[in-house]
DNA sequence: AGATTTCTGAGGTACGTCAATCAGCGCGGA
DNA sequence: TCCGCGCTGATTGACGTACCTCAGAAATCT
């Protein structure tokens, strides 16, 4: 019933404590058959390591650091604030977190920047940035000098990432889409999809699943052509306004990228329909006082706390080579409406 | 930068390590003086305990009981199962948990088990329990002994608990009565509404914000008398049939407490109108399989994961006497619908 | 068989904290 | 002057693990 020790599977093996410290450090020096025994002994008794005793005693220090995008972005600033709170408070836990931004357009600048991050050794990175060939070579060569790498809100499916902290993007656009066609009712007319680029993996993704799921249930629903704002107040402002004037059947609006804000400003400019459905991503100041004033019906969100937590989790355990616990780390699409707003 | 240690305070304050000991544990035996000049190294140096190295000095165990409800149930099924993944993870570091089952129906009997559970002197307990007087004062014993207490799903807010970990249940019934107002639409008819039973404080709020949610955005809708099934299959079915059969208008059933296989079972049986919206509590394989079969419209939950993991989390902290991290503890109120089940 | 290499054991120090002991200081009262 | 008291310092041994050294045993090669 007590947790087992070194000493006692070296005991239990019939060896000495430094063999047992070799072969649970995989160091040399120990014939194989040693090993064996060691091994089996570890799993007789079921003995793990206490990770915090160790890391005592070899004072090692966790070197993790985030790489964001640079930039005015409500999303990313709360993602920070997450990022900040939980390093004060897993300070304790003897990792620092250094926090880099990178201008996310310009892919060399990208992969430059985490080729430098990766000079520095760190223990790991958690990186978000857009899908390119240079930041996945980046990737390949962190993880060829065994630094963990779990990216973080969007992808890179083909790379050697050890993790996704994230969202299944096509899930949430489905999401979304089964709110929007609920939530517009039996009305027939057209539904205006915006974003900030349709460059973004997560953005396509998005898409996919939001029309997958409203061509195959709300037949009702036209899902007009994608419109992006490459973050910019004024495009923003003018797509929105001439998807009102030019369709006056307009029933739903889905954001699926950042930039709500200047879609609130371009829908308060403009006369906003009756009864328009409103669909957004991520929980910011922007979209929660737009929840709150009924502007906003609907937000499809991922919980920052949770994906900074998860990902320093991710990272710790990815540099300690032991097992995460899968269920914790699955990030969830959080529906948010008016009612449970956190 | 580095992380201060007791040597480094004691450095600082120009005194022995043993003194800031003492000063740190509050044992006696130090001026008044002599202490404000330790604690003000403290600030100082930003110093926070090394609580693993601490524990491990003195090596504590700790001992948490969890109180659940006994019966089949299966969103205590999935907490049980959640309690002990958490536990069997490295999360319980030097931490046993011990599962115990009351027959909630019976207020002196759960008490009795309380008591029973705070003479063995654990360090924590967490009961998910209905609230009644006798419960309250053995709560009140409980803390006067030192012990900390959570209170796990339901609440007991006029008690001495330390914490409540779970989820705001007006919010959360006002978060059903939104769904259920926009899913069905312009429609004008009724609503069933079941539990079982209303003596739980937390039925008693969910249906008290979804009643204030649908009176004041959904005149169209007329709420039925909650219909009770004490968790018997037979009452079930009987209020589910005599429902649909006795209002040719039923819109809508929001299921509010436990028995949604039942509810499920009894709507199968009975003729389900078309395009019925039916809105669950507590994502279990039942409601699971509703939601993808397109039984059941959306299911409000509480991450039975999370609830455990944040239990353990504040009991620990509470009996560290250490601050939580209140964003992480803050139990979401979840929506489901098929597209994002997890 | 002897030489060499490979394994293994014994033991020590360290990490940051707790807890206990013992010694010593100054001060005031007897 | 001596005693007791309140406060403080110095020291020590845990806790579970990492990592190092050194000596010596065992296996392997020549």
């Amino acid at each position: 019933m007590v947790k087992p020790t070194v000493h006692d599977i070296a005991k239990e093996a019939g060896v000495s404590l430094a063999t047992v410290d070799r072969v649970l450090n995989a160091r040399p020096g120990v014939r194989e058959a040693t090993v064996a025994r060691v091994q089996d002994a570890v799993d007789r008794l079921g003995y793990v390591r206490d990770s915090y005793a160790a890391n005592l005693a070899r004072k090692r220090q966790y070197r993790y650091v985030f790489v964001l995008p640079v930039g005015p972005n409500q999303f990313v600033d709360a993602l920070r604030e997450a990022l900040i709170e939980a390093t004060g408070a897993q300070l304790a836990e003897r990792s620092s977190v250094k926090i880099i931004t990178v201008p996310t357009h310009d892919p060399h600048a990208v992969a430059r920047a985490i080729n430098a991050v990766g000079s520095t050794r760190p223990d790991g990175l958690a990186i978000m940035v857009p899908e390119t060939p240079q930041v996945r070579d980046a990737v390949g060569r962190l993880k060829a000098d065994g630094i963990a790498v779990v990216t973080l809100v969007a992808d890179l499916p083909n790379s050697a990432r050890d993790h996704f902290v994230g969202i299944n993007n096509r899930s949430a656009g489905r999401t979304a889409g089964v709110l929007m066609g609920r939530f517009v009712g039996r009305a027939t007319g057209s539904v205006l999809v915006v974003t900030h680029s349709l460059q973004a993996r997560d953005s396509i993704e998005r898409r996919l699943g939001f029309d997958e799921v409203v061509s195959q249930e709300f037949p009702n629903l036209v899902v007009l052509p994608s419109m992006e704002s490459y973050d910019d107040p004024v495009r923003m402002a003018s797509i929105v306004t001439s998807a009102v004037n030019a369709n006056p059947d307009l029933l739903g609006i889905y954001s699926m990228g950042t930039g709500n804000k200047f879609l609130l400003e371009g829908l308060r400019a403009a006369r906003r329909p009756e009864g328009l459905v409103v669909i957004a991503h991520e929980l910011t100041p922007a979209t929660r006082q737009a929840l709150e004033e009924g502007e906003v019906d609907a937000v499809i969100a991922q919980n920052v706390g949770h994906l900074v937590r998860s990902a320093l989790r991710v990272l710790r355990a990815k540099s300690d080579d032991v097992a995460i616990l899968a269920s914790q780390e699955r990030i969830r699409i959080d529906v948010i409406i008016r009612e449970n707003l956190p």
